[in-house]
DNA sequence: ATGGGCGAGAATGTATCCAATTAGAGAATT
DNA sequence: AATTCTCTAATTGGATACATTCTCGCCCAT
């Protein structure tokens, strides 16, 4: 079966974390998975190993898998490193922009404001955020910065549930000054609005504890 | 046979790359680490994706292991991380530094200074650092630091090599900030220090371009 | 009702075997 | 001499079976 490598295990169970279908604390057992994609426990296994690696699932020796949990405290320092670490990946992303990927940009930012449905906030969000950043070249950075949308991926959207279709104008504006920078070539306005709008989130994701009863 | 689960194959081989046994691009053979640990080929598989999530060593599908190499461009990505992640690291730790701790640390200062054997100098700087952000609590943060530590140690090492007896006054001048922030609480002054103190490094390394040949 | 201990059953860890794939050396061609 | 090609041996990936360990519901004591 050519479909069971532990790379599509892995890319599918990715999927269904980050959509919400399986949820944070919730068990992985081995054989379930097994059985679903007709392999034996070993690719599930390696998959299951992969994941870890995104910190999207946490295991116990003789014990078991559970999808990656996180706590107000290190969701708030998942959101403190961001502060720091996606300007300087906007900024080594902005020179090698090319004019297609920054007309996406625009139309992006132009669909995030249209949209009143949390789920489309979500997907254009981060498609929006991850695309910005495309310009940059593979590597540890780019790393870090898509496992830290990935783990607080469940919580982004717990928050947007909460805030539900008054998805601030704050948001949108922060979202514009970014696009300006780039669009521009002004990496320093990118920088320094990309700062603003995730510190902006943290403070505000702060004042909702109730998120991680 | 209890020396044989995953984590302990692991954390030897951990070893064994950090302390340049296993150069990075040299081959790990499973089969060869399954019989000196006189376990089977499946731990040892678990313990190199285990590697693998540190950034240790590289897989390839259907092609076997390999201990991970930076190239230049990887290497100063690192160091632009850390300038940016290990800052507030240590100011998330200061406040609950303990006196012993304090103590520990004033004590490896002076050891570094007088020490002119390279691989003490390694073992004594990177204790020294890695202590110095003992009080922050566990979490991404110190997972991402202690991951580029792990990934640019060979690089460490044959940079000091270079540099042999010669490390710096200004080193240990940097550390002597550092540690006197530490002393004063004045998390500041430390994050100061230590964001020149790795951005020097930085800048010094990208001069020696012949050790990534 | 609440908390802790206990045991049966389920799930994970490990070993071994077989199939699939690739690395690497040597030959042939340019 | 350098490059490409081919083939084989070696290595990895996956399945099955068995041993080990933990989970979870149940029962008892308080």
């Amino acid at each position: 079966m050519a479909s069971s490598s532990p790379g599509r295990v892995a890319e599918t169970l990715r999927e269904e974390i980050l959509n919400g279908t399986l949820a944070p604390g919730e068990r992985i057992v081995q054989e379930d998975i097994a059985e679903r994609f007709g392999a034996s426990r070993q690719p599930v296994r390696d998959a299951l190993r992969l994941l870890e690696g995104d910190g999207l699932v946490t295991l116990k020796t003789n014990s078991g898998a559970w999808v990656a949990k996180l706590s107000e405290s290190e969701c708030d320092e998942a959101y403190l490193v961001r502060e720091r670490l996606e300007p300087l990946l906007i900024s080594k992303s902005i020179p090698n922009l090319t004019t297609e990927q920054i007309q996406k940009l625009t139309q992006l930012v132009d669909d995030i404001e249209k949209t009143k449905d949390v789920e489309s906030f979500l997907r254009l969000d981060r498609e929006f955020h991850l695309l910005s950043y495309a310009g940059a070249e593979d590597g540890m950075l780019r790393d870090f910065v898509e496992r830290i949308w990935n783990t607080t991926q469940h919580y982004r959207r717990a928050f947007a549930k909460l805030q539900d279709s008054s998805h601030s104008e704050v948001t949108h504006m922060e979202h514009k000054l970014i696009l300006d920078g780039i669009i521009r070539k002004d990496s320093k306005q990118s920088e320094r609005a990309l700062e603003s709008h995730i510190r902006r989130t943290r403070v505000t994701l702060a004042e909702h504890k109730e998120l991680f009863k």
